[in-house]
DNA sequence: GGATTACATAAGTCTGTGCTTATGTAATGA
DNA sequence: TCATTACATAAGCACAGACTTATGTAATCC
């Protein structure tokens, strides 16, 4: 995945929303459709891009599609910010500044 | 700007690309459009698109533009990944270790 | 076995976006 | 002053992508 096609897969609101309810919990295909004004269809071809990406990973159980999270997808888009960072060094120091208070 | 908006501005290799020659120096439009296989208004519309994500920004001098990197910028990035990890913590400290790293 | 449920795939439509050429505008150089 | 340079804007085209309805497939329920 390159960190274009990974930009391009994040682009999309359906798809961000369907990544912060998966980080929670595994849910179906149907599940994930819940609260969406969306088609059956619609759903499972932005489910097909996220396993395309990498970001999800799909369990089946039955004519169940269970999908969970696949954090390492998100490689590209972590190499870029990292990439980036080593260019330009100023002010994104917010970033970590970030990541330390959620440790606490 | 929002997260849908950061992510499609940055999911076009040539903006991204743009934005990592800008981060070393200040150029002008031209300037910025060597080695890019792309005519000039072409070029001219990225840097519109940029400048309105408010991910660059723009001094006139006389007939030149001189564009330089808006760092700020990248704050709704920023801003969703830091949400994401909140949602969905594993892994995701790769980037930790990797800015820790590039500070040694 | 037949209906239903869960999901995927196909095909078509519509909109957005990145490109082009053409043109406009303002500053500079000869 | 007139040509050139630097850049922006306009208009049109072509392709990508997100959606729809229709249909297919496999599992489960009665």
């Amino acid at each position: 995945m390159s960190e274009t096609d990974i930009f391009k897969v994040l682009a999309d609101p359906t798809r961000r929303t369907v990544l912060e309810r998966l980080a929670s919990e595994e849910l179906t295909a149907t599940q994930l459709r819940e609260g969406f004004a969306i088609s059956q269809p619609a759903m499972s071809q932005h489910l097909a891009v996220l396993r395309g990406a990498g970001l999800i990973s799909e369990r089946r159980e039955g004519r169940f599609a269970h999908y969970r999270v696949a954090p390492e997808g998100l490689a590209p888009l972590h190499a870029w910010i990292a990439r980036y960072r080593a260019f330009w060094p100023t002010r994104i120091d917010n970033l970590k500044d970030l990541l330390k208070e959620m440790d606490q």
